[in-house]
DNA sequence: GATGAATGAGTCTTCATTCAT
DNA sequence: AATGAATGAAGACTCATTCAT
């Protein structure tokens, strides 16, 4: 029995659950015996549920930061970097199982009454505007023009929201695939203007 | 102190709580209590939570249903219905503090590893399918050509399904508008195209 | 659909459940939606789920006294006739999956706290004298003496008990079986002494 | 006020109400407020209401097989032996208010439906077997020929249960003193022919 | 740094019974 | 004579959390 790392075990193994079953589904008692740790062990490292829970959606929102780094730092065209963004989201339904976006997932499970005080509101936030921003930039290096750029980053963002939403509604990869399509032939209007 | 229409009233109370809140999160007992019902009288009328969670999902997919009815049914073009479509989810939004659609909400809450087996999963795909079949209507009007009226039905369901998502996400009506100018200029250009 | 009769159907109903599971066991709500009836039908025949156990328990002690007074004027030895009632345990246990005595299998259910108030067991109880009345009398025919009687009578009382409820315990049919080879012995032993 | 000794106490509590009032009248909530156990207290020790009846069962057997063996290693001849069970059985039925064998009264409440495969049902089955053994042993030392301590073990068997149930269900102690003597009868006529 | 035992409030569901019609 | 709708209390079981060691 390896009981080291009891801290990362049992963020390894919510990040896993979490992912496939939703934050309110799963139980701390799935998780620690999931990951074969105490419970007590389990409040050392983590005060509540509710941290776990930020924890785990910082370490993917930091994973995918840097998966988009990756890809801003590509010496691609922009529009080749839209499409391989798009790619990797549909090897990523594919590997999970249909399960789209953990952030939109817990979103689903957060009151909206609470005047957006919530930690884990705030990373959903958090999050989306830095995808935003990320089509931003793309968006940027396809059209000069300010606004037109502006315009198409939000319609990729869109797009790509709607395609990992409807992936995981329909537990199908058409949406991924003419989002895909769709978003190319954006780029390429756009980029034929300049 | 007898009441009366029972399961009316608790349909209703699961149908505003379901959608503030989510399916998982919100319980019997906050339920019957809201209804001020006794729980052996909630189960008189639906066998399970999740007879409650199917009657729920089908009495809001008869009301959508009914609006789409409507809309196509109006004395315009396809394009006015499209954005009549777009402000719609506009209003609702509102209305319910940015809450969005009930079906991805609660989709997000069911696992991902039940072979299609479940329900309320199977009314999630159903009620997809039939927005799909919505703007495949209309886009049909738009342009005749069969291809691309399955191409820009397809995108205008994307782009709605990202605007209601990031819409709850953000807490914020920007992702509507720019889907609604979105789909309107997809719209125009099928039709000039005609 | 035969609406008339109703208590009968709610009887025959709780009499083959009662059995077949207990009397704890079966709720009320089984009963009525296997007998096709109303609840208040239910409460209209029988004033609570206890009087609907007395009925049934009532019914039974009817049949099967029946069944004795019919070996009673059988033309037949007093050692036959015991052999005749094995023989027709025998039957029973088969027919009901070996289900015993309902009378043991309701006491079982009934604390022994309460000092001899409840209905229920006053039935037991006079059921069980009733049978043991049965095999004194059977007893009387085997041997005048009246001591001997009576002890003989017990024996076969309590072989007949014995063998009834490991029975059921063992789901087999040998303790009937070597419970009438005793009876059949003990029988004998008394009839020679006359 | 934390409470140590929690699994023994429960175990304590539902030995003593399940004995008295039956394994299907005694819920939970009486066993732990009984206990003065909190209800996931139980379920941290239990996992759930059969998993305790079968700690229960298995208990009772486990103090009834020592008593057996207690009886078994005595110097006394067999038949004095089977007299001290039978004067056990009086003694455990005056002390417990009547309530006669947990297993029959157990199996009371099983339908009988299910193929063999409820873990209690089984219980019963060993333990019954294993009494059945008992009988069997001191048989053999009372008789060498082997079919004819079957049988004497098998009549013992019988009149014991007989006893035991009619106790309970008459609440009253003749039929042990009746099976008593008839076991001392069947013991000394075996012996002499010896 | 790690643990097993304990907890109160909550989960969904069924109980036997009563009401108005 | 029969019914559908309503009910409070209880059923078994799980929740996220805290304690002493």
């Amino acid at each position: 029995m390896r009981k080291a790392n009891a801290r990362q075990r049992i963020l390894d193994t919510a990040t896993q659950l979490f992912h496939q079953k939703g934050y309110a589904t799963v139980g701390i008692n799935e998780i620690i015996s999931t990951a074969e740790t105490a419970k007590a062990t389990f409040y050392q490292h983590f005060p509540s549920k509710e941290a776990l829970g930020e924890a785990w959606l910082q370490s993917v929102h930091d994973r995918s930061e840097d998966s988009r780094a990756d890809i801003l730092s590509d010496p691609e065209t922009a529009c080749v970097k839209v499409r391989e963004y798009f790619q990797e989201l549909r090897k990523f339904l594919k590997k999970g199982s249909f399960r789209g976006c953990p952030y939109t997932n817990t979103s689903a499970v957060i009151p909206a009454m609470a005047d957006g005080g919530e930690p884990l509101h705030c990373q959903v936030v958090d999050h989306k505007k830095s995808i935003r921003r990320f089509f931003h930039k793309l968006a940027t290096q396809i059209t000069s023009e300010k606004p037109e750029a502006k315009r198409l980053g939000d319609i990729l963002f869109l797009l790509y929201s709607g395609a990992t939403t409807e992936a995981q509604n329909l537990r199908s990869l058409w949406p991924v695939d003419v989002a895909m399509a769709e978003a190319d032939a954006q780029c390429a209007k756009f980029s034929k203007k300049r």
